[in-house]
DNA sequence: TATTGTTATACTCTATAACTATA
DNA sequence: TATAGTTATAGAGTATAACAATA
């Protein structure tokens, strides 16, 4: 999909533009580099896509499993199998809530948050050749434009 | 991961900024924004991403088993049950090589060209409103910003 | 009754290993 | 001998369905 560009149908659409169509390609395209990028790191830790954001999202909270799934828009059987395979290899640890006695908190271990934080430098020495041919103006205004994208996005 | 900011530990580096730090983290951030929506849409018809992008590069090419496997950085086993269960769902069709009798051809059926028509109309209008945030000034040095990093990325 | 979580089951995706056919 | 592809097998990730315990 981000390897090329077929000829487009956009004439049923009315809402598109030639330019707004090349701007939405370089989105996917970059969105593919960057994911390949965490995608191999968390391979190099045997580590997927979706644990990897539930380490991060424990990072600095604790969660019941319900939460955790909503978080990542999963089944709670599926975060029930995810935690369980995590917490074997001493990543997180559950215990049982003091509010509700059907509820679990899961947070990370010592171990969980030494490996987040490894990911986090991995991550950024990852990514940093892909901006690498920026001048340092065009990276602050990619981080501008980027970040008014994120906080003005609709839906 | 893309969900907050921990505090960071950048000390030992020499080569990080601050700056860079928050480009990296909305780059990582819009990049999951881009993939939920293309994998959301590739659930909606039941395909994978490894499998959008297999008939993504089938598009215009007809290409070996082992030319897919390379390209998706997949091994030729997996690449010949994703292509195995594309084909009994109409979408690929496989053919012996001419040149090579131990190779094998996959190209996309009429079925499968009209999926994938249909996936980049639906993926654009799921990331329009991603943009729509941004004015025509912007949207452009945001196009002009990620083609320039694509092109000149390190690595 | 409704909610929280787990277990049972099935399918996709991925890998390693072993095999067949061709080069 | 090396390469192209498949099959066999195993494990992670995902979902639907059924269940136990608690609210």
């Amino acid at each position: 999909m981000q390897h090329h560009a077929p000829p487009q149908d956009t004439s049923d659409n009315g809402q598109d533009s030639p330019r707004d169509a090349h701007l939405l390609d370089a989105l996917v395209t970059a969105a593919f580099i960057v994911m390949a990028a965490i995608t191999r790191i968390g391979a190099e830790h045997d580590l997927s896509l979706s644990l990897m954001r539930v380490l991060g999202i424990l990072w600095d909270r604790r969660l019941r499993m319900t939460d955790l799934a909503d978080y990542l828009g999963l089944e709670k059987q599926t975060m029930s199998g995810l935690i369980a395979r995590a917490e074997k290899r001493g990543l997180v640890a559950r215990a049982p809530s003091r509010e509700d006695r059907r509820a679990t908190d899961v947070h990370l271990t010592e171990s969980g948050a030494l490996l987040v934080a490894e990911l986090r430098r991995q991550g950024q020495t990852a990514l940093r050749p892909v901006i690498a041919g920026l001048g340092p103006e065009d990276r602050r205004h990619l981080a501008d434009l980027l970040q008014a994208m994120i906080a003005g996005r609709a839906g």
